[in-house]
DNA sequence: CGCAATATTCAAAGCGCTTTGAAAACGAGT
DNA sequence: ACTCGTTTTCAAAGCGCTTTGAATATTGCG
């Protein structure tokens, strides 16, 4: 069913039609009433190609996934980041399209998307620190949001953070108050932004006690459980291991905590873990107690602030840039107590 | 940049042009290769929009992720499968949509799709039991796959699927061989086809052995972390516990073992597990040496698979249905053993 | 009743591509 | 040089929608 054969059984002119389905006011409103349950008795849906042709809008969004080429992995934050854009999508009528592309040619899938009219915006996910894909889209000159920031940016862009450094701060410092001395980080990626701010927070709380950092218990690389298990291992071999960790993640703390349970340690007393939990919905931290310690923020809402966003870009494509930073909770769950006194 | 534009700095028709780009016989070759040269030089791709109206066809293939209404969770297999099915579309130059539908309202959004022309084909994930979506697409007469089966379909249909029945029947088979009596299924929702088949592989192997089934060894909810840890621990507190656990999903095989260190038991010593592991790319079962004995099947895989088949029923909309069954590994790790005898 | 103002409807053009059917250019054969 | 068969190129129609500019119906008012 499409529009021509629409208005032929209505006896009416395609051009009516379709302004009585688009609720443009010059049509009487007897007439709309009556298109409108012709549409509906029809099963009548305008293709979209046809309306994105007309109109020169695609109603649809794009997310162009970074397959890390060193690792092919799907990171496991981007399942609910997305669940909660795609309920901002559904409410205003856009369409969500994927391209999974390698790290080396992102932006030639993303020149792809637009060039050939595929998408009215894209969500430009994992920003680095040295992030070349913010400058290509700010001169291809499309609507664009950020879900994340990347620090060497030169121009403005939109963008939607987690405070990092702050909750990184704020969780170190915690560790610090409880007595801990010897506390490592378990980060992500150095390259990649919040690791780097996550980073910062961890330095400047450990310079502001005037603990000197220890560069073995740094340690940086994408976050699997596996990771956080190697890393944990390793560090407790250490002549002088930490009694405290901090992790980038859910997912590398469940590593964390598999080490120590092998080492016979038991987390809270023996040693203490914070992770960062970005409420996955497979991996919740917890019921009413929570597992770890954790600075919380939700992945699943900045998805849907993010959509948000982008949608107001692209309907205000010359508006100022937006910007919208969220804090983290810092909760405390069983994973951490005071500093074991070491005699 | 568009054709008609395209073909005037060309001094050519917008039909030659096209014809050549579109690699079309009847096309000189010398002219072939400038056209191709001018294309690239001016980054000219044609707009798929204007394609599909004039084709009929879309190039994009449609997910619609069906956020369990009740739980608002994102399937954490998602991820991986659709890393994999990406890969296929974007050889063959697909794009991919996803829609996100509460379950209520899923047969609703392959209507949407495919009535407004914006999919060529669709990818149902996670059948039940009892999966009315299915007859749905098969009346549409459109082309689709399902990623996995269900048992009460009428009509033939293609599908990829692991062998679940097969794999948790051997599993099972290798507990009981392992001298363990006591064997519970932290099993998938019920309502899932796959769970129902697991199941089945479970009861059949008890069945063979002579073993009376224990509704108390026996639960089944969506498989997170927690409810892994939750079931662990009830069943723990039995009069008579299990001495051996499989669970359908790494995931929920985390959470028992998080049970089983609180109550101070050592994984395949007191307590033998298996999982069924998905080899989520995020949540690897150990590097050389797996952590849990398990039933291995990569789902990212599958996701190619599926992807490769659906194209050629795109193509091929009257071929005979075409099915796939995938058998699992059997995986032996550190998580099984004999069982404790009990004096 | 007649005319202007307003409300409602319509025919046709245009979005950017593919494809049909026709025309032009070329080459070989006589 | 002329015809005929091939190659190569082209103009125009069509995909299904929106939107412009014009036409027709209706209403209000003197």
């Amino acid at each position: 069913m499409n529009l021509k054969q629409l208005s032929e059984i209505l006896g009416l002119s395609q051009t009516t039609v379709s302004r009585a389905l688009n609720g443009y006011p010059e049509v009487n409103e007897g007439t709309r009433i009556r298109v409108q349950a012709a549409a509906d008795k029809h099963g009548y849906r305008p293709n979209s190609r046809a309306k994105g042709l007309a109109t020169g809008r695609s109603m649809v969004i794009g997310h162009v996934i970074p397959t890390s080429s060193q690792h092919e992995m799907v990171n496991p934050i981007f399942g609910d980041f997305v669940a909660g854009a795609a309920r901002t999508y559904a409410e205003n009528n856009y369409d969500m399209m994927f391209t999974h592309a390698p790290d080396t040619s992102i932006e030639e899938s993303y020149r792809s998307l637009f060039n050939r009219g595929v998408v009215d915006g894209v969500v430009l996910q994992g920003p680095k620190v040295h992030e070349p894909r913010i400058s290509v889209l700010s001169r291809m000159g499309v609507p664009f949001i950020v879900h994340g920031r990347s620090t060497h940016a030169e121009e403005p862009y939109d963008w939607i953070d987690v405070n990092n450094q702050r909750s990184f701060e704020r969780a170190t410092r915690f560790l610090i108050d409880l007595g801990h001395k010897r506390i490592a980080l378990i980060n992500g990626l150095e390259e990649m932004d919040f690791a780097r701010r996550r980073r910062n927070g961890y330095m400047t709380a450990l310079e502001k006690s005037g603990i000197a950092p220890d560069p073995n218990l740094l340690r940086s690389a994408e976050m699997t459980e596996i990771y956080g298990h190697q890393t944990a291992c390793d560090m407790l071999k250490l002549s002088d291991p930490p009694t405290a960790i901090l992790a980038s993640s859910i997912i590398s703390a469940v590593g964390v905590r598999r080490a120590l349970e092998e080492n016979g340690l038991k987390m809270g007393r023996d040693i203490s873990v914070i992770a960062h939990d970005d409420e996955l919905s497979y991996m919740r931290n917890g019921m009413d107690v929570p597992i770890f310690t954790a600075t919380r923020s939700s992945v699943r809402h900045a998805g849907e602030l993010a959509a948000e966003m982008l949608i107001e870009r692209i309907n205000a494509p010359n508006a100022p840039p937006k910007t919208r930073l969220l804090e983290a909770e810092l909760v405390v769950g069983s994973s951490t107590g005071p500093a074991p006194q070491r005699t």
